[in-house]
DNA sequence: AAGTAGTAACTACTACAGTAACTACTCCCT
DNA sequence: AGGGAGTAGTTACTGTAGTAGTTACTACTT
């Protein structure tokens, strides 16, 4: 089973060393057993089979009984393991929480910008941002990337986070986005894609991402430079959105239709909006 | 600072070396900074810094910044890291439970005891199985055990899971349990305590629990066992609220009365009140 | 004799901690 | 102008602990 080697190296990331993670998955496929027995089935050598289950008895992970003459192991419960590892990590993060916020001072002003490389690098961590999101998104962005980032984007959506923003590409997946109106052109063009996304005002993502270690974006959290993309993703929603009606109205009708979209469709806090004014 | 070397434990423990660890409480605490800088607050070695900082870069908990000539370093925002570190073992759990699912069998009736041996050991699964309880919590405890489980207690019953049982002490913390009538001369005799926690009509914990590494408890989940066990609190609640009535009543009026403890106090189903019929 | 059950002692490897020594540059002092 | 002190970064090494992996042994059972 290639599956439970996953989970060999998932437990080891819970702590655990090769050899327990093997002797507890294979007591859980079967158990009670005793150590000679784990020992063939779990493929750990014999002579060192006990070593280990008193490493994983200590650690409360499996229990040892007396059968007459000779021991039996048996697993704990899966999900008691779960529950367990819960409790120490969310003790730990309650730790780092509370001693981050006497120590940890927060840039407010921060004009410094930093470059992510690798697309690997830029997805994950464009990925924990929008975990933390709370009030609005905003991006522009090709469907090469959308796919990478859906989950966090649907959760974020799930617990009322506004997403905005432009989609460059063929079945657009979020109503929320705006299709590029000459997306054909575009799609034969390109191999290298622009992004900007935005998060809650204070992060900003933009630069060139492609396949592979040569992508690169920077990260700002300086708030000019965020106000800054955001409007440039207005722009572009404005002309997609009304590109048609623009032809034919003045400039103060444009003006109006600039300051709807910021208000109705971009969700801007009145102080947000006074900003631009 | 003490503190910080807890702190430098619990990210060790979330899969940082030492250096690692100090590396970005140090920089929490001074940022943005170069190597250099960072070796003298820190004390890790000037040689070694890099590599450190190079791993921390690869794990996206440290940025690198070129500054003209210079590199300097800053943190990840805390509460992003403990969002990373959340999301990554969320997965991880989900992936042991889906592959559990598979593979584990709960064995439905387990007649086997288990023992477990030495205080610590014994505090710490009494609060995994409440942290896990959903029903019903029946104990009979000492003062001595109590403070050490009232946290998982409070969240237990947080979450509405039925608490019942005999409390042997003075200062009883819980209107639920009922203090023993005659606690006195108890609290003057003992140095060992009886204790029996049963959780969910599934476990029964029971032994003696003194000071140290000689208390040890039995586990069972044999349900006849857990319903004796539950029987035996029964009967002390009963005797202890009713003591006085008991004497001028008759035998019918008696047991009319343990029907009503185990209806209305206990919280009996009616599946399970028949078993006792 | 073959299989079962457990112990002891070891080698090998790797990750990490810790140290020493080197280059090179800047700034200040006299 | 020359030297010392502090700053900045690099290369290479030692030592150690934990883990993986192996071999050899005893003892008991069938």
């Amino acid at each position: 089973m290639n599956d439970a080697l996953l989970i060999v190296e998932d437990l080891k990331n819970l702590g655990l060393t090769e050899y327990e993670a093997k002797a507890y998955l294979s007591l859980l496929e079967e158990y009670p057993v005793n150590g000679y027995t784990l020992s063939k089935t779990s493929g750990i050598p014999r002579s060192r089979i006990y070593e280990v289950l008193d490493s994983l008895k200590n650690k409360q992970l499996v229990f040892e009984q007396m059968e007459d003459t000779m021991s039996v192991y048996k697993p704990l419960d899966p999900k008691l393991l779960i529950g367990k590892f819960k409790k120490s990590f969310d003790s730990i993060f309650y730790h780092i929480e509370e001693y981050s916020k006497k120590v940890y001072l927060k840039e407010e002003n921060d004009h410094k910008l930093i470059v992510i490389q690798g697309r690997d690098k830029i997805i994950d961590f464009l990925n924990l941002l929008i975990h933390d999101a709370k009030r609005r998104i905003v991006l522009s962005i090709w469907e090469e990337e959308i796919n990478d980032i859906s989950q966090a984007l649907n959760d974020a959506i799930q617990r009322g986070v506004v997403l905005r923003g432009m989609y460059f590409g063929r079945n657009n997946p979020y109503e929320q986005l705006v299709t590029h109106r000459r997306i054909e052109r575009h799609l034969s063009e390109k191999k290298e894609r622009y992004m900007t996304v935005t998060v809650d005002g204070i992060h900003v993502l933009y630069g060139i991402i492609s396949r592979g270690e040569d992508s690169q974006i920077t990260w700002a959290k300086d708030p000019d430079f965020v106000d800054m993309s955001e409007d440039y993703v207005v722009h572009d929603l404005m002309v997609n959105l009304y590109a048609n009606q623009l032809d034919i109205k003045q400039r103060e009708e444009y003006e109006k239709f600039l300051d709807h979209v910021r208000k109705e469709y971009f969700a801007f806090t009145e102080e947000e909006f006074k900003k631009f004014k």
